[in-house]
DNA sequence: AATGAATGAGGTTTCATTCAT
DNA sequence: CATGAATGAAACCTCATTCAT
């Protein structure tokens, strides 16, 4: 038990250092984000962070999932959930784009600047977006097996999924005064389940 | 006639240079293109680079801009054609996937690695992207005044249309025998016709 | 107290670093300086150098002025002092060639070669030159009240001073073996004394 | 007599280069003098600069003296008239000023601007100005021997004189609107020729 | 005589990382 | 654990000068 306690305070100084880094890419832009910065701005030395982060690119990396684990958590959540496929793609994109529509400042320079690892060197092989592309897949086989979307590759249909919401997220964050968040969820969630409606089961209803 | 043999000569060890950059990219990796290795590439002094391209900058971007604008121009040929603008979606995909299927090594670092720069900052901020988009919207727009499309934002479905096609675009690049292009320019084209069909249109089928 | 043993230090490396450019000045000329030499010269990193100086401009500006302050301060000494008007043009006279004549070799170059920052584009309309006519004409305007000096602009004649000071200086530099000081000084004054001498005065001889 | 022709020719390119470089001076400044910038400004190609002048430096060099040489001459001519001494002193400094009164734009760059060769290295070591030094040392010692003058050393009193005709200068090229000429160069003679003024004659008087 | 493409030495600056204290 | 001075590799860019045509 006394064991604990250092753990509790090396999670804590991590943390302020990760907090420390998104404070300074929002304040002054990814450039400004250097060791010395960031040592800085916790107001600890140079060295010491290094203690908590193995190197720069580590640093970031945490400070992007960091950031992202929450959103995924909240994914997970709709997808274990017991609704049926097409409410779990509609929750999807609500969550998904209202959780960007706060931290705008931040996401930008997460998603859009150059130098920020997509993990592992590209955003497509992180393993967050394989496993998101993939559970979404999991939604959509569901929902061909119950009959409800039509006969298609649900791999493929869910990167497109994943992507179109992807899409309209990068549209939010470039307007400045963004829809709501719900028109465009429906929007999405609309063309998608058309899209993969079963014609029989339509005319049925 | 005699001034157009410079200029010739002048383009080709532009382009010489460009694909030095490309083979320096596939073989080791966007980090290893600094301004030295290149000229060393083509076998010219470091300086001699820069009578062609005025910094590294500008030279990333004209081997990306010279490595898209072929497909660029495939797809503004297809949207000035006169199909009919669901035809025009389907073709546009057909065209996009071609592409990016020969080159996929080139296109894996151009599209992943970070630094390529984004055309001003972000890829989505490019002008490339904004006119795939805006065209694709245009598109859209005409297939809704027709009564081929339901009533829809043009611009976000445009975004997502096209996004979602680099999400297919993404699943072909990291798997390492991906489907008949046909195929998967297939599934995209059914999801989103059938998702942006006209209810009024189907049943007057 | 214990605090006081790094700025010390770092003070002590400051000036390291400052009689090394000095050292490489005269030993090679200007051009010798790069901070690369620098550095070497002191035994440490070029990085080093930049602990110290955020660049080579800085660097050389705190070379010169780290020679010439002490100069302004025995001049700003005998004008605060509370000896006549031209009693204190003498003493400047005296005190500036005195100055000049230690360390002759580090002000032939600091004095003469082009690229030694003038203090904002110019030894003309640097703060020190100012300073120096101000301070002088002054001095000139005070001996215009009391009736020592005839009536003359105190700024135009304080100008002449100060550049026919720099003058015999030049002389001086140039020269294998010179005057006495006292003797180019004393020059200096009987022209300029005489030059300004009021005739009333004189008359009343 | 055939010969005469391409000297002509010569020196009608040459004088081409040194206007070029002034004009860019003026127009952009020193930092803007490039031997590519130069050749473009005249609409000749870089290497033929090099056929005109062996380096830069001495274009830079011989820009100064043409710039320098008319006045130069007028001086040389006062010098040689028959005037008394006090009238040939009062004389130089009057074209002196004058002559700096035009093209105040390209002196201030002249003078001031680091980089601009002092002629081998230093103003103070120019033949040019140990020239002017030396003849109006004579223009003195004629007036000592006359007696218009009282016993100083001719050489330090040229350059003091020298010196304090160019601190006028300066003063008069930093003040955005200057005295009228006749005024300034009045003061310098009346200050120098009173301090030089011979006691005995002028009670004789 | 003229050209101008090519050179490459030379310079400044940045910053991730190390390590002695 | 923490520090932060020191490092030095690495990158970008400039431009005077040369020389084959």
């Amino acid at each position: 038990m006394a064991r604990k306690i250092p753990n509790l305070w090396q999670e804590f100084k991590r943390q302020s250092i990760q907090e420390a880094v998104i404070r300074l890419m929002c304040r002054e832009g990814l450039k400004s984000v250097t060791m010395e910065r960031v040592a800085q701005e916790v107001g600890i030395a140079k060295g010491t962070v290094y203690l908590h982060f193995p190197d720069k690119q580590s640093l970031l990396e945490s400070v992007k999932n960091a950031s992202l684990d929450p959103l995924m958590e909240k994914i997970d959540e709709v997808f274990r959930g017991d609704g049926s496929p097409d409410r779990k793609l509609r929750a999807y994109s609500l969550r998904y784009l209202a959780y960007f529509d706060e931290r705008r400042d931040l996401f930008r320079i997460l998603l859009y600047e150059r130098e920020v690892p997509r993990v592992s060197g590209s955003r497509f092989r992180g393993d967050r977006y394989r496993k998101l592309v993939n559970d979404t897949a999991r939604v959509i086989r569901e929902g061909v097996k119950q009959g409800v979307f039509r006969e298609v590759d649900p791999h493929n249909v869910a990167a497109m999924f994943v992507e179109a919401n992807f899409a309209i997220l990068n549209q939010r964050l470039l307007t400045d005064k963004p829809a709501p968040v719900e028109d465009d969820a429906t929007l999405i969630s609309d063309v998608f389940l058309r899209g993969l409606s079963n014609g029989k089961r339509r005319s049925a209803k």
